[in-house]
DNA sequence: ACTTAAATGGGGTGGCCCTCCGGTTATGGT
DNA sequence: ACCATAACCGGAGGGCCACCCCATTTAAGT
């Protein structure tokens, strides 16, 4: 839980200010990506917590490690989700509402979506399991289920599945009413994935 | 034609130096924005169009001012295609081939579908007829005949038509094959859009 | 307490967007 | 052909940002 032991628990544990300051910038960030999105200034949030900003770019060497730790727990949730979901009798309303709950966090978490979007392929490599990798794998069993119930088309990847969601999520971001909106495209989208048979 | 009459026609010619610096801006901007995307530098547009930055300025007050000059024909296009597929004899064809039309824009022309998504009501208002509004009333045509004809949701409007496609075209722009993922992902959404009746 | 390696952050560099303002130039009337 | 003038130009500068260097501070192990 720690984020020392979280990534590599056999690493040296963190001198107890690296920690302190670790912590501090990643609730700094938690809050200011919360008002102004993925793009927030960088140096505002080294400024919020109290920290220089050398010291922030050491901890997160890119914007994207940041966001990723910002928002590891709320994909960890989403994952914890889809678990709980797959044991349902309804692989399709399984599916469903989880593409749903991850577009109400998506819209409810500005900058969650921008996040999910680039996965471990642009930026840095050697990013062991990203956000977007976790929501990949943790869908990818859903939709598996919901595929072998024939409730879905065989060909949809979960890739495109999720990026349809996120790419929704990105577009009506910065609308007033987002979460209704993100709901009414989405389900315009789902309606297309779900066979005309069933 | 020109820069100059388009908009007002009865306002003064500009002087020549003036509407040379303007297209030499524009030019440079299309090339810019197709390199880069929306996002480009517009130190770097005044740069190569061997212009002061405040002269790129007083020609384009906003970044999006200079993209929907950019972006102008390109729209005109669509317009255009949409008012020639309007006559055919399959309104719901129609209305799927002219947004793939204009998702195949979007995707070859970086920036575009950031320039549609922002509409007039955010940034700089008095802003005549912008691309986003161009854009939506000649889909609202299409749309409107094929929901005419039955083919169509009665209760899906042209906007979130276009921000779906828009969000799509955003989300896929910078993966290498963004072409065929726009055009997958769309074909996925649009199914969804039409009745399964028919 | 003392040593040492890790961690810090002020300050510098270079880039960006945008605005002011003194100098320049095209233009229309004479 | 000339001039007065309004329109136009772009360098310089302010404010903000990401990112890096290195002298200084500080926690941790003995």
């Amino acid at each position: 839980m720690s984020p020392a032991s979280r990534t590599v628990p056999s690493a040296r544990p963190m001198r107890a200010d690296a920690r302190r300051n670790h912590d501090r910038i990643l609730a700094a960030a938690a809050e200011a990506v919360a008002e102004q999105g993925a793009e927030a200034s960088l140096e505002e949030i080294a400024r919020r917590a109290g920290v220089g900003s050398a010291t922030l770019h050491r901890h997160f060497p890119s914007r994207q490690r940041l966001l990723e730790a910002v928002f590891r727990d709320k994909v960890e949730a989403l994952c914890a989700t889809a678990a709980g979901l797959a044991g349902g009798p309804d692989p399709w309303h399984a599916l469903a509402t989880w593409l749903g709950a991850v577009a109400a966090h998506a819209v409810s978490n500005r900058g969650l979506a921008a996040s999910l979007m680039r996965g471990a392929h642009d930026g840095d490599p050697a990013l062991g399991a990203t956000c977007h990798t976790m929501i990949t794998n943790a869908g990818a069993d859903l939709l598996d289920r919901a595929r072998r119930a024939k409730a879905v088309r065989p060909d949809v990847p979960i890739t495109d599945l999720l990026k349809l969601v996120n790419a929704i999520c990105l577009a009506v971001e910065r609308e007033p009413d987002a979460a209704a909106q993100a709901d009414r495209l989405l389900t315009l989208a789902l309606t297309g994935v779900r066979k005309a048979g069933s």
